[in-house]
DNA sequence: ATTATATATAGATAATAATCTATGTAAGGG
DNA sequence: CCCTTACATAGATTATTATCTATATATAAT
């Protein structure tokens, strides 16, 4: 299995979850710490620090610790990424350069 | 809860996977039919049915029936759909236009 | 009609993940 | 040194999902 599908799903899921899409939203406004961002939801802090977790592993968002307060912010060189591979991902040029090139050429495209 | 979030984190659900990245990559080379696609994993047929139907029903994939047959085929539009709410999420202007605006407004950007 | 082929559906199982409560840790204030 | 604040970690629970086997359905061929 292509590598990149594996990467690029496991990028997915961290987006699969509407709360987590709020919070790259909030964050889109500039750098914020845990406590604020926390102000926006009904769900308890360690769901939030469990949801910072999985966004900071996938490298969407980077921190920063300041005294107690840990800032967050977002890594759109990150979310280009992605964009980039969905942009690859669908494309559909005349040489057929998708990559499972085998998988292409090997079929008749005429039934 | 901005049903926006939701709406697309369903759709990066049925991106969270990386055989049903393999499937639109394949795909993305044209129409292929269920059999086609099954040759190149090693699950089992109502596996790649199961997720034939996550992606037909997320409108990533639309499907056309011919004899025995079953043809799947990329619907492009949808994915575009999800690269541009991508681009929007992440936009950082001057004027912070994101979608929470009362989150960006009531905080003190200065600590 | 019977058989073969292509795909879908049902139901079970195992893995993953979102959430909670309880507790730990680290930093600052008095 | 003790208390408070901000956040993380541990462990349990519940929901979701990816996969399987078994079976149904629909179409074509003989």
């Amino acid at each position: 299995m292509n590598n990149r599908y594996q990467t690029f799903a496991k990028l997915f899921k961290t987006l699969a979850d509407p709360n987590r899409l709020k919070i790259i939203d909030i964050l889109s406004c500039g750098e914020k710490c845990a406590c604020d961002i926390l102000e926006e939801f009904q769900f308890t802090q360690p769901t939030l620090s469990h949801h910072m977790k999985v966004l900071i592993d996938s490298g969407l968002v980077n921190s920063r610790k300041q005294g107690l307060w840990h800032f967050y912010r977002l890594n759109p060189e990150r979310s280009h990424q992605v964009k980039q591979f969905l942009t690859e991902l669908i494309s559909e040029t005349d040489a057929c350069i998708c990559h499972e090139q085998a998988v292409c050429s090997s079929l008749e495209q005429v039934r």
